[in-house]
DNA sequence: TAGATTGTTAATCGATTAACAATC
DNA sequence: TAGATTGTTAATCGATTAACAATC
């Protein structure tokens, strides 16, 4: 077995990697077509050190005495991060923050497609919001059943959270992104990533009552 | 000097303190008003000792043989996390998730109350969100030299957040929240919070096609 | 008191940084 | 070739876990 293959990326590097993919598109933008590590921790703000570190466990992708090919390493970092195909996401719970994601234009444009959307609100249901129907949560599992869903998003409250998790890993669904304010559980081959924006504006108002703690 | 005062406190226990006060809700809604750290391990998955040394950072909020009162616990992190006051918002760039963030009625519930809302967009300006109006961008600066604003959210898109983070740090906002998909700069005493959503899907799309580095 | 559980020190583990040989 | 910069190993640092004396 290679190496590479059998030791576990740490959660660490690969939450840097979207990072580097999005100073790496900068780059480009700027017609930057090279760049050393040493340049791009300047940049970015993590060592040079740790650059190379991070890069080598998918890869040798830079060059001795020259550094890395921008353009190269961009669309590297986006095949890892499995950018390099669409994602088909259902929506559950239609209230300000769900309509604000499904609405989010950018998402369309970097391959994610919202192609259902559930609520249990007699009042949403049968509205089109960038012309998908929202459905009533109901049909949640029929659905799931009849189509192949990479990507469920949760913006409902969280006394619904974990039923509807638990619904879409029955469902099949890959991937979980959760707004709801609480841990929920996945099983089977579901992923979880959970966006808590409470925990984020109370790591904010603790900061701003103890600055001495803040790095900046 | 008290030694507690004078070493800092690592982001990495900060980060944590929400989801312990999270958890401690939950308890009291629950009705349990006493916790051994061993059984607040298994209800949220860091070790006992994690727990134990995290809270002790902040003093001795437990008692030998008896564990932690739910509520005292509950109170004094919240203490910590400054969410014993209210904190006076603005919002910058009335988009969707602006709008989202400015409906979020659980935000006024707990202590973050939208003070003034701004946008660029002349079809936005003048319309009321919530009770509040929207107003032209351009008179930010006034805005801030009339009022003491505690959080500024930044939700417009990536091309102007660094002029509006200069302009709410020059205004002497305490604390930025920035929802734009880039990393801006803060100066002065003012605390940046981050939130990357397109970072935080693609570490879900990472983990979706490469489940082996998956810690469920 | 005896049992339970904290507070805290010491040990371990993992992640970051430094160093440098390899090589373009 | 000489200079630059990577890839990779070794050293360091910081965070987590284990252990246990203190004590309720």
């Amino acid at each position: 077995m290679n190496k590479k293959q059998s030791i576990k990326i740490s959660n660490a590097v690969i939450r840097r990697l979207p990072k580097y993919r999005r100073y790496l598109e900068d780059l480009l933008n700027k017609k930057i077509y090279r760049i050393s590590s040493k340049d791009l921790s300047e940049l970015i703000g993590f060592t040079a050190s740790q650059i190379r570190q991070d890069l080598n466990n998918f890869g040798g992708f830079g060059q001795q005495g020259y550094g890395y090919n921008v353009k190269e390493l961009y669309n590297e970092i986006g095949k890892i991060l499995g950018l390099d195909s669409a994602y088909i996401v259902i929506l559950v719970g239609v209230g300000n923050l769900g309509q604000a994601l499904a609405n989010y234009a950018h998402f369309y444009k970097t391959g994610f497609i919202v192609n259902a959307m559930f609520d249990i609100n007699p009042k949403l249901i049968g509205l089109r919001i960038n012309g998908v129907e929202v459905m009533d949560v109901e049909y949640l599992e029929e659905y799931l059943s009849q189509n192949d869903i990479d990507i469920g998003i949760i913006c409902t409250n969280k006394e619904s959270a974990q039923d509807i998790a638990t619904r879409m890993c029955k469902g099949g669904v890959k991937g979980i992104w959760n707004f709801a304010p609480i841990d929920i559980s996945v099983f089977g081959n579901t992923i979880l990533e959970s966006v808590h924006l409470s925990d984020s504006i109370h790591t904010l108002t603790y900061y701003i009552n103890h600055p001495e703690d803040y790095n900046a």
